[in-house]
DNA sequence: GTGTGTCGTTCTGTCTACACTTTTGTATTG
DNA sequence: CAATACAAAAGTGTAGACAGAACGACACAC
């Protein structure tokens, strides 16, 4: 229980909206279910305007729709959907790895190749998917295109629980990685792309296994689900 | 002037965000420029509540940055963010053609090159226009990737300003049109990623060139660029 | 028993009011 | 005259109130 009353007014709303995104992407909201905006205004703390105003952001980002006159709902969990995120989010990375091989400076390379010498194998399955998505979005900053990581950012954090549940098939994602750095280090884009592509591809050919496990973990406990920090934070531009 | 006094309440926030972001698509806020709430309100004739959500919707697309208790400002325009986002929407492009090559039915591709041979030279610069971005979005959606081409949409939107800016530049686009729908149509992704990424790629080596003159005819009169009706409608789900 | 109409509740969509912050303009002082 | 302190104005951030739509319950008619 939060027991800080109210310390001070302004730029609640900053807040508000980072808990709420946490709360779409661990699924705290089911799909297709509506949310009740006092009820959840009440339970931040907040009045309805702030909350509103972080909703429709949410709706930008795709993680509600709104129906007129009935609100805010989470958007149903569609299998063929996270399929088509899985499938923009392979192109996306596919071409980063591409773009990194071609551009990087040589020291980013290097501090990518010693990033997954460096890392130990992790005691817990939620440092293991950390570690996996800092290496992804690592590939994406080699780009230098700011756009594109935060791109890649918003379609992972859609997709964040369906790695979650495939986590367990991430047993030899080790050397892969180890294998597409090489391949960016020696600046060759096309093999880069090329292991990146079947590194990604293989996990969501069970996309619709991997939702029908998910459906029974949303629906079971959605703060369960790994709430891994994603700091998408867009690029403040100035 | 609007004559047409209140017809009815609800639902007008709808209509808000649509000539909003409108505005911001063709530059109607200067570049930087702060926005008066209390003053765009009075003129879209709603109170600021409505326009607000608009507002943050319109920040979480990346048209606008909010800074603590001074409220919304047009993201400035940087040629180097104008050039990540041609660079993004050129990976997008190239794999969309690429998948478009392999995924797409025989009657979708038809009418494709259906589409690009009935294409008349039109008479005027915004119908050319116009013509390619139908071209370009009708390639997304070839992959079948309602999400891709969805961020297309995205990003062409943010980068409307400078495709009109250069419009002239785009003479001999019917050419490759055609060509990179033969590709398509042949079923061979790495000819059709390649011709489109040249097709692109291209168009933003002159990128700083283009800002600059893009510049001066914000700073002449936003109204004058072109609004193509950018129906960027999120798919709906449910 | 089934279908339909009406009333009451709940919740959204919007407006208005107010607190606090930033900015601007002015006057005072060195 | 410049610089600073101060006061007023403007503008954002949030809360709360109100009108209308959607939903459900209940009663009534067939």
């Amino acid at each position: 229980m939060k027991t800080e009353a109210k310390p001070k007014l302004a730029r609640s709303a900053s807040r508000v909206y980072d808990r709420v995104q946490q709360m779409a992407i661990t699924y705290a909201f089911k799909p297709g279910e509506r949310i009740n905006e006092v009820e959840l205004a009440a339970k931040l703390n907040v009045s309805r305007t702030p909350l509103r105003e972080s909703l429709n952001r949410l709706v930008a980002e795709g993680f509600l729709v709104v129906k007129p006159n009935l609100g805010f709902f989470r958007r149903s969990l569609d299998p063929e959907e996270v399929y088509h995120l899985y499938d923009l989010r392979c192109s996306l990375e596919v071409q980063s790895s591409k773009l990194a091989a071609e551009r990087a400076t040589d020291e980013a390379m290097e501090s990518l190749v010693q990033m997954v010498s460096a890392e130990e194998e992790p005691d817990n399955e939620l440092e293991l998917l950390r570690q996996d998505e800092a290496f992804h979005i690592k590939i994406a900053e080699l780009t230098g295109n700011p756009e594109l990581v935060n791109m890649l950012r918003g379609v992972n954090n859609r997709i964040h629980f369906a790695r979650w549940i495939d986590r367990r098939a991430r047993r030899n994602s080790r050397e892969e990685h180890i294998a597409i750095a090489r391949a960016i280090a020696s600046r060759d884009p096309d093999e880069a792309g090329r292991l990146m592509d079947s590194h990604i591809r293989r996990r969501y050919q069970q996309i619709v296994e991997i939702i029908k496990i998910g459906y029974g973990e949303i629906f079971a406990g959605a703060n369960e689900i790994s709430s891994i920090s994603a700091d998408n934070s867009k690029t403040a531009a100035e």
